[in-house]
DNA sequence: GTCTATATTACGATAGAC
DNA sequence: GTCTATCGTAATATAGAC
């Protein structure tokens, strides 16, 4: 007679857990946390077992892989973000009433989806994933330099400097707000974007 | 009778290698361009060996761990940079000329050693080197911070954004450049200084 | 839906020959 | 200074009980 036999571990009592069962957006939430924070090649199953609460097998009851984890939070950065591309062509008008369009919604989307979007931003292309978002990047790279161009073409930006810099510069610029915004202790979407779009328009010297 | 045996591999005609000895210089050198290119946490030694032509354990005559070779390319990058505030208190004068001379240092340091501060730009502090490395970057952070906000006190710059929101989004454009500069095809570091420099005190805006 | 147990491979690092 | 061979561990992923 086994003592594992006897005790029985007092199973038929056991609750499973407290917490309600794990959905895949949620356990995506979760996953997307630890990879913005760690890096995702830096996030063993591990890692996620214990920010979720799950076993390490459990969590393959949800997913069939670390890679398509990545690849749905990438998803979700990517979705919105290239939307604003036809949403800003479909607007029509000045270049430079779309440029601010691209901007003030690639803050918006940036503080909305602020694990996505840094997820979306840090990755390397070590992956089919990585490398498919990369070239979903360099999309929007273009079309936001395009409309730069325009806006250059129709006087509104400066032409001392090249389009493609600017462009490279003005988002480079918004897509650093993702190492220090907080959406509880910094300024809302709106009122960042408007501090944003400000320094970038008219410079942060006095006048 | 096995295929492995009889062939013998011509191990004793085979020339060892044809290149020069490694030194530690040049082995980092290999090592951070790799670290840039797949992140640290992606970067196995099997991929170091690749790039350097080293065999695995080769590598460990030079070093004493992979965390030493990322603790010596952060150290690369930091060592410049961190001397950039001594350098520019020492220089006195107005607030905004200071800041001036900050912002023209840091992309000349980060044209001029393009890898290391890219590597330290995208750490995530999951080693002690790291996490060394992010607090050297925080005081470098509140250090300019404070050279922006004497700059907003003396008037030079707007007041209406605040001198931490200035900072951060000041030196996010200018740490933005790692991700699309090439040495051997982007503008001179004095040129892109000059152009960051006109497009952060002016605007991007015709006037 | 979650678990324990395990398979398999890749990792960082070491031993010792040349 | 570089190599081959190997160690111990941790990685991703699977099998099967409950």
């Amino acid at each position: 007679m086994h003592a594992e036999e006897t005790l029985e571990y007092r199973k038929p009592d056991r609750k499973p857990a407290t917490r309600e069962p794990y959905t895949l957006d949620r356990l995506l939430d979760v996953a997307v946390r630890v990879f913005t924070e760690r890096g995702y090649d830096g996030t063993s199953f591990q890692h996620l077992s214990q920010a979720s609460g799950l076993s390490k097998s459990s969590i393959y009851h949800h997913i069939e892989s670390k890679e398509q984890l990545l690849r749905l939070g990438l998803e979700r950065a990517l979705e919105p973000l290239m939307a604003t591309i036809g949403e800003a062509e479909a607007r029509g008008g000045p270049a430079i009433d779309r440029l601010r369009f691209l901007i003030r919604r690639n803050v918006e989307i940036l503080t909305d989806r602020l694990p996505y979007v840094t997820l979306l931003l840090n990755v390397h292309g070590n992956t089919a994933p990585e490398r498919w978002a990369l070239e979903q990047r360099r999309a929007y790279n273009r079309a936001v330099a395009a409309v730069v161009q325009e806006a250059v073409d129709e006087g509104s930006l400066r032409a001392d400097v090249d389009a493609k810099t600017t462009a490279r510069l003005v988002f480079g610029m918004i897509n650093s707000v993702r190492e220090w915004y907080r959406p509880e202790r910094s300024p809302g979407a709106e009122r960042l974007a408007d501090q944003v779009l400000s320094l970038l328009l008219d410079g942060i010297r006095t006048r």
